[in-house]
DNA sequence: CATGAATGAGTTTTCATTCAT
DNA sequence: GATGAATGAAAACTCATTCAT
């Protein structure tokens, strides 16, 4: 098992740096530490490897999504626990978030894979909570995946601002576009 | 001119079709019905082709995100204005705006091309108008760069959902992002 | 066309050198005087280049097996002309005719190739010969198709013989090969 | 024993079913039931076992010819028990026959076990019944390897013919066949 | 003895680039 | 300018063999 880590690691970090394109088997190899033919014994070619740490990333992802939601809360702690655990997860692994956000639309990723279960309940929260939001008339009546695109497309983007030193990403930005997220989406 | 068009053209389709990384040459040739050696009479190399093509869709967008920009209209016009702009060039160009949204950060374009002049311009004006309207007390006081790049960022997602028909994207939905991305950075 | 003769050539020397199982590309492009990538402009791999020499093959020996025979001599006539063609046809081409014997029945050759039309023609004109010679009483009455594999299996089995030196196979030799499969197959 | 047998059976039966050039060592393993390393308890590489197969084929046919041969019967009774055996040991075992026949002049396999012992005994047999043959008048004479490569020919090709089908071989056609290679040979 | 993950040398295949026509 | 056959360096992939368990 260590081994197919080495080599998914490699791969994502290698990805980070040069972009999927110029990732080739010798660097990998190189990279993770590993004879040429082991990733055979993984992955029967480059696609399914790249796909497979897609998959992993996804999963990933939609475990942090949900760290400390509380169904109970109130509209807006969910809303802002969902949104801060995106902005958080994305300046905690960089690496997955880039590599999530760059290829989900690529060819190169199986489109069944950008629909998987993985991440998919937090969709649903996400959903669940502006359809909520809504009936309460708080949240502007909108096409709920819209909305949703909305605020994730937001988070995002922030992000890929920070992640090429545009402007710095501290507590007090975080809370100005969580704020800013939020009143985008209000009545 | 009509060959390296046709070459150019091919090239942003097949970007388009299959994705940076598996643009070959001989795919290229087939598509723009060109000799394989007629590339190097336009282009040094690869390369060269594929940044010619970014950067002729960075002019384009450049060009059409100032069509109709009224220096003197009123804050939320010139907003409108810049974000419909945005919008619109997306839904009638997306093969051009997804690939400067895929691969402006890339390794395989020359940074340099990113801070190129042609589009710098309506960068320079949306970044005006945000410290315009700070100064007014109508936007609210935060990093210019990290606003702009929420505003851009908000249009930007809602397109690439638009794209993998996540939803239709009519007036309604036109009218209620611009105002989702205006209510985001009032006061 | 040349470098596509090239190729060829150099696959059946190799065959019959070192068998196929050793015909490697780098031994071809050496033996062949060629780039590394030429073999691809006229084969999609080794499996289609191989085919394309026993097809080659199969369409030569074919038209060797006919020469100079003459429908309207006698029987033994007709039947001499065949023999001797077959053989003579392994002894000047000995590399072709063995490539043929051998991977006839080998799974890497098309199966569809081994009935291919190019010597269907003479094996026709074998079998209708031998119906004839059974109509007029002289040839022994058997299976059309077991009769001509008798006699095609001589003549194959003794150039294999000769081909590694077990004896000689000058005039006498042949005659008594002609001579001892017309007998086998008399009444 | 058992585990070299079972791998022993199953590179026979890859042979036959793929061609030695296909047969690889994964293959093996799987057919054979058992983990990659364990061959090396048994064969020093894949040589060597596929000569050793080679070997106990030969071994096998060699004893097979000389079944109820007796050196005091007539000569044609002797010539009909050896090509009979021949025959036999082909329809009954066709695995071996056609590797015997296919790859006796491989390079793969080392020209030493073309000449073993085994199945020598036999062939000497054949030799001498032939100048006995011949001795007495009923054997053309000729050269005595050439008529032995002439009798064992038409068998082996007859083999050929039927394995793939081109026509039955009961007891009517078996007898002609003899009956065919023995006139081949008369005066 | 038996196993199978790991290896890397060797093989196949791809593909940007050159160049003679 | 335009072409496409030829090229070979580099990439992908295979597979016999080793070795720790």
């Amino acid at each position: 098992m260590s081994k197919k880590q080495d080599i998914m690691t490699a791969t994502l970090d290698l990805i980070h740096e040069e972009g999927l394109q110029s990732v080739t088997f010798s660097k990998l190899f190189k990279r993770a530490s590993v004879g040429s033919g082991t990733i055979y014994n993984y992955f029967a070619n480059k696609e399914e490897l790249v796909n497979e740490v897609y998959r992993e990333s996804r999963t990933k992802m939609g475990e942090y999504l949900l760290q400390g939601y509380d169904a109970n809360a109130s509209l807006y702690e969910r809303f802002k626990c969902l949104q801060l655990n995106r902005l958080r997860f994305g300046m905690h692994f960089p690496k997955r978030f880039l590599f999530i956000d760059s290829y989900s639309f690529s060819p190169y990723i199986d489109p069944v894979l950008r629909n998987q279960d993985d991440d998919y309940q937090s969709s649903q929260i996400v959903q669940e909570l502006i359809v909520d939001g809504q009936r309460q008339g708080i949240i502007k009546e909108m096409d709920a995946h819209l909305c949703h695109q909305l605020i994730h497309g937001i988070i995002s983007s922030i992000l890929k601002g920070f992640f090429v030193n545009k402007y710095p990403l501290n507590e007090v930005q975080i809370q100005q576009m969580i704020e800013a997220s939020w009143k985008a989406i209000l009545v």
